[in-house]
DNA sequence: GCAAAAGTGTTGTGACTACACCCATGG
DNA sequence: CCATGGGTGTAGTCACAACACTTTTGC
């Protein structure tokens, strides 16, 4: 903070937006076609600079609309972290930028514009996004993983209530192994993090067998799992 | 990321920088009374505006230098984390500034200089630093115990040896519990954090019995201590 | 020989893993 | 009557906490 507020040059500030979901059990980002230079024509991650009147996360959700053609009323249900800022001298090529990235999370049924898809993550590879956009990418993925262990952020993957299954294949598309189903289920219900709603589903498109149960998230705040080191 | 890059009124890009160490077993921060307004001579982070051509965390070792008053071959031998980015709109009353906060680490053995003072923690009240400096200082707190817990950033407490109840005290100050030594030991032996050095130390100005042997970290590295969720 | 500091051993509890088997129900 | 999607139970291993006791060595 320094008392010299006035016009000297300063570097330009920008956000870029991560949105992950859950897709056909795979986990997939959010990325536009870039409609001008550089990289015009490129799938990058949606972002624009931030004015002067606006918040950074009012900024990221101008981003969602302008960029990636996303319907206002569903930006606002999305729940945006900040990332991490993104500061290398030259990741700009047009001039100096420091970009702001948040990450946010959408449910499958999710309705998506003609200005974006959603890429699954492991055909996004290195190199292959304009700009530092893959490190964001990366950095992104790891906060995902992190927030996955000790915060009930998974629910934001599905809508409301949902088959247990359907859980734990977040679990796995994103930790990429697979997980014991009886442990798993054990587990959530133990520590509390969900419970089951009374009613039984209709059939999905299966061929038979028993509907499945739904469940729920108990809590809707993402709360830390708490665990000591020592 | 924009295409405009004009001279369109942008905020401002600042730094703030939180820096922790441990004094007589307690958490400390390093303040630097502030000799402009607003807020002259009240305690503050050390923070500077960043400039066009360094980059975030040049400008928080800058901030180091000029407003903490620290020699730069010191500050050259912190490490420094990005720790999130303060954006409220009217966080600093001279006009629309974002900043970047870095959270650092010194041993006890550091120097001082006469313009910072190494403030306790616990008695830095809420609301008694100028700006949102309490909100960094609480972000950056929650993010040192957060490390704590999954990686050997303790370190950086401490001088390359160290004896271990010397290690003890840090968690002991940050985790504000004290913890049973057998098993600290253990536990940090096994899972291979620390080492034992070969030499004991001379009488640390005690009054007798046995001198404590010395350990040191085992990887230079800051090195996460996976966890598995399920 | 006593204080300081380290090191060892024991026991109980709870968590996680793997696996095996039982249950309910719609087509 | 069987596929589908649950749901239960058990045994082994491992981690952690609490606590007690032993060892080393300088003054």
């Amino acid at each position: 903070m320094e008392s010299n507020m006035n016009n000297i040059e300063r570097p330009v500030l920008a956000v870029d937006v991560v949105i992950f979901g859950i897709i056909k059990d795979s986990l997939t980002v959010a990325l536009n076609q870039r409609d001008s230079s550089p990289f015009k024509g490129a799938l990058a991650l949606p972002g624009v600079a931030v004015r002067m009147d606006e918040t950074l996360e009012v900024a990221a959700r101008r981003a969602l609309a302008q960029k990636a053609g996303w319907p206002v009323d569903i930006i606002d249900e999305i729940m945006l972290d900040q990332l991490a800022t993104f500061d290398a001298l030259y990741r700009d090529s047009r001039g100096r930028t420091v970009s702001v990235a948040y990450m946010g999370i959408v449910p499958e049924s999710f309705i998506y514009s003609e200005k974006t898809i959603m890429k699954p993550f492991d055909e996004i590879p290195r190199g292959s996004l304009p700009f530092d956009h893959n490190l964001i990418l990366e950095t992104a993925h790891n906060r995902l993983k992190g927030k996955m262990r000790y915060t009930n952020i998974a629910r934001k993957f599905l809508s409301e209530s949902f088959r247990i299954e359907e859980l734990q294949n977040v679990y796995e598309a994103i930790f990429k192994r697979s997980i014991n189903r009886a442990n798993f289920r054990n587990k959530l219900l133990k520590i509390n993090m969900i419970e089951q709603v009374k009613v039984l589903t209709r059939a999905v498109g299966k061929k038979g067998g028993r509907p499945p149960h739904l469940y729920r998230f108990k809590r809707q705040e993402i709360e830390t799992v708490d665990r000591d080191f020592i």
